[in-house]
RNA sequence: GGGGCCGUCGUUCAGCCAGGUUAGGACGCCAGAUUGUCAAUCUGGAAGUCGCGGGUUCAAAUCCCGUCGGCCCCGCCA
């Protein structure tokens, strides 16, 4: 009994023909002489109709279905009687007389039900993962996920890109995200490591002139999870020689426009506007600003430095900056309210929080309102209204916008002003080369250490590397970071400069990229590439709440498999075999 | 490493603040009835180590301490 169409298909075309579907049984309805099946595939649900009057054996089997049974039927194709259509059903206009069926399968009943309003915690559908991937949601996220692939794929190949496949047993770098490491049984006490990308290897392959590499890659970073942020991930990763920063956002718009336009009929706008990382921080307080609602941050230095505040006066003085967010109709907060966002922005890093009502009258309510003068408050903010509410965060820069950029999302969402049905997308570029970690008192890469300096500030590297930027660019998509990639650096001499400035020793670099500087000794072409995070592209594009829905077999926020129940311990004897010993407090017996 | 929320029949929630009858509802499940349903309906029934451990108390789902697990966030994620 072999399935002649599927459970999505069928429709007053073919009535009258004799038809055999196979399928889950999603719902059973039982009126005594008629009982009711809707059988569910991928592709849809049909309604079936067993008669006793038609057909009294096959009735009586069919009285013992029960849900995601697993079943084979065979009937004819019939209109329904009138008044009896499912208009919501795209098969709701027919059902299937049955005149046989094949129970292939039965089932325990099952801890919870399959449906797209699913009512079970998540961590009972991670555990049976099975039967939640069996709800139409999260086929149509898999279907949409398959989609962008093939897109993508598709998208290079006509341009000319090769696929190929990196290695996932490599070697530990340093610097980057901790690794995932592999003991090597034939090598004993030595390891490799999952890639945390395949950057190097793309840049060698790019010396060995394939000109143009693409891959849908698996990378691997041991690091802890958030909502955005899964141990194994997908990356859309590609290297391009011979080109600039601009071929190469380019050629990375269109494919999003594609997709977006493919998969959902987005139109996303083109170009896709840009900021510099300065901007960002600036108007922001991050580098992957949501521009879904506007709120920007207010700067107010200038005024700042003129009022009779002192506090104010002072951060000024001592080179750090004051700037605010001007919080439409906040006048009507409760001083609880008010209270609440004090605390919350302590919570943040803020020493405090100044505020300032403009009434209604337009006149200042505020207990340091006698400090500033009205119309210097009015100029330095025209943007604030009557009704306003301003908050002010005087500190230096790093916490002024950290502070005030998760103040701006909190405010967004509590006040509702984000617009969930806006697409905003957008590049930031022109990022520092480096930061200063103090602890270690050295220069830690912002990007990576491959990338490329803007060569009108590569002969900063020698006087103020902090003020140095680079070639690098990042996709942004309604907050979230999609992306990333540089144009890198290939003289070899460069790259040992910034290993200096980075304070990997000679020996230390030649350890970890001996071959890269060979390659590059060698003849590398200038080149540059970027990342794109397909699971988080698919979580946005499918409008789901974490990267979980979009990976079929996710981890929970403590890295582990509820359904396999990975990681686990394994036997003395793999671990002697492998030349390990656990210094575990208390390892889990193997099993 | 830190902060927050959550954990009660198979599932999802109420009960906890203010300790005290037999821990309750809905969905699901089981049985019966039912020939036009599609959240089918009606009648009846079964189903709970209140996450786990300890403490306080005459008495703990409820209060306290610890612990395990899930989620969100900070740190971390070149």
């Amino acid at each position: 009994m072999k399935r002649s169409h599927h459970c999505g298909e069928l429709s007053l075309t073919q009535v009258g023909q004799t038809v055999t579907l196979a399928g889950w049984v999603a719902s059973r309805r039982d009126h005594g002489g008629v009982i009711f099946i809707d059988i569910r595939d991928r592709y849809g649900l049909t309604q079936i109709v067993f008669d006793s009057e038609e057909n009294a054996p096959l009735h009586t089997i069919a009285d013992r279905l029960r849900n995601e049974y697993v079943i084979a039927i065979t009937g004819t194709v019939s209109v329904r009687p009138e008044g009896s259509e499912n208009p919501h059903l795209p098969t709701g206009s027919i059902e299937i007389r049955a005149n046989a069926l094949n129970l292939l399968n039965e089932a325990k009943p099952l801890p919870f039900s399959i449906e797209d309003d699913v009512q079970a915690s998540e961590s009972l559908r991670l555990e049976h993962r099975y039967l939640d991937l069996r709800r139409p949601k999260m086929q149509q996220l898999l279907q949409l996920r398959s989609q962008v692939a093939h897109l993508t794929r598709q998208y290079f190949h006509a341009q000319q890109f090769i696929e190929v496949e990196t290695p996932i047993l490599t070697k530990s770098t340093p610097e980057g995200a901790r690794d995932y490491l592999v003991p090597s049984r034939v090598n004993p006490g030595e390891f490799f490591a999952l890639p945390q990308s395949p950057q190097l290897f793309k840049q060698i392959l790019m010396i060995g002139g394939m000109d143009r590499y693409f891959q849908i890659a698996r990378c691997f970073r041991d690091e802890d999870l958030r909502l955005d942020r899964q141990p194994e991930f997908t990356q859309i990763d590609l290297e391009m020689s011979f080109v600039d920063r601009e071929d190469i956002i380019q050629l990375i718009e269109a494919l999003i426009r594609l997709i977006f336009k493919e998969t959902k009929q987005i139109d996303l706008p083109n170009p896709f506007p840009c900021l510099s990382f300065e901007e960002a921080m600036g108007r922001y307080g991050t580098d992957k600003p949501d521009r879904r609602f506007d709120l920007p941050i207010q700067d107010l230095c200038q005024f700042a430095q003129t009022c009779d505040f002192q506090v104010f006066r002072r951060v000024i003085e001592s080179g750090g900056m004051v700037k605010g967010l001007v919080i439409p109709k906040g006048a009507g907060f409760t001083r609880n309210r008010i209270d609440n966002l004090i605390e919350t922005a302590k919570e943040f890093g803020a020493k405090g929080l100044a505020w300032i009502k403009i009434s209604e009258d337009g006149k200042l309510d505020s207990s340091i309102a006698k400090f500033f003068n009205d119309e210097g408050l009015r100029t330095a903010l025209p943007s604030a209204n009557p009704g306003d509410l301003l908050v002010f965060v005087a500190d230096q820069a790093a916490i002024v916008h950290q502070v005030l950029g998760r103040l701006r999302l909190l405010l967004g969402e509590e006040l509702q002003l984000l617009d969930r049905t806006r697409w905003e997308p957008l590049w930031i570029v022109d990022f520092p080369m480096f930061e200063y970690d103090k602890a270690n008192q050295r220069h830690v890469a912002l990007h990576h250490p491959f990338t490329a300096p803007h060569p009108k500030d590569s002969s900063l590297l020698d006087s103020n590397p902090l003020q140095a930027k680079t070639l690098a660019y990042d996709l942004v998509l309604n907050g979230f970071e999609l992306g990333g990639g540089s144009i890198r650096i290939h003289s070899p001499r460069m790259q040992e400069k910034v290993f200096d400035l980075l304070k990997i020793s000679k020996v230390e670099a030649r350890e970890k990229f001996g071959f890269l500087l060979d390659a590059l000794e060698s003849g590398a072409p200038p080149h540059g590439g970027i990342a794109l995070g397909l699971d988080r592209l698919i979580m946005l594009l499918g409008q789901t709440e974490s990267i979980r829905d979009t990976i079929p077999f996710p981890k929970t926020q403590k890295a582990q498999c509820l359904m396999t129940h990975a990681p686990s311990s394994v036997t003395p004897e793999q671990l002697q075999e492998l030349s390990i010993r656990t210094t575990a407090k208390k390892p889990a017996a193997a099993s």
